[in-house]
DNA sequence: TCCTCAAATAGATAGATTTCGATATGAGAA
DNA sequence: TTCTCATATCGAAATCTATCTATTTGAGGA
């Protein structure tokens, strides 16, 4: 028997990491934890990560909600700017 | 800097993860994946996983399928019966 | 206060996904 | 070969997602 996270888990962890694999389950936003974790003192704002995607700044705004709402990244207001940092649940699924 | 796996991939590998992320990122794919490796011998066949989901057969087969081909799970056919099994890439991903 | 700029939100659309019931395939048994 | 059973495939419906443009919000500077 294969041992994994997954097996330690109650069912309603197993939809809260479901929601973690799909956030991370798309090109852009993979790319978009690529370019944070990437980025000085792994953190980014969304002025330097939207030029990288080619998307509209609106669409990575709406990519980066998704992932904050899945808790792997954290929002941090600073001046005019919104930085982005990995979470620990990210670092783990990610290493 | 945090170190992650994806850092160390080329673009290609970018997607090819993603996709393994996304078939991760259903409920009910992610259930199946367990149900698997908690089977004996770390594989189960399509008429033990079918009643666990509350699905209908043709929606679990779908399912499987899509985790086949993202590189998840190997399917043996055994007599009749169909059995799946967790890959090295699944179980890196899980562990 | 008023302006500017970074980011978020709203609303719309094209395309993808989940699910089902019905049917087809394919392996072993008779 | 013909039957049965496990699984896969087909076709359709409902829902969800990614993306855009346009607009709004909200912070700092003048």
């Amino acid at each position: 028997m294969v041992q994994t996270i997954a097996l330690t888990r109650s069912p309603k962890d197993v939809e809260k990491l479901a929601e973690q694999f799909k956030a991370l389950g798309d090109g852009t936003r993979l790319s978009l934890m690529m370019a944070v974790a990437a980025g000085e003192n792994a953190e980014a704002c969304v002025c330097d990560l939207t030029p990288e995607t080619g998307l509209a700044q609106s669409t990575v705004s709406h990519h980066l909600r998704l992932l904050v709402e899945a808790g792997l990244l954290t929002r941090t207001q600073r001046g005019k700017w919104a930085f982005y940092a990995l979470t620990k649940d990210a670092q783990k699924l990610l290493k």
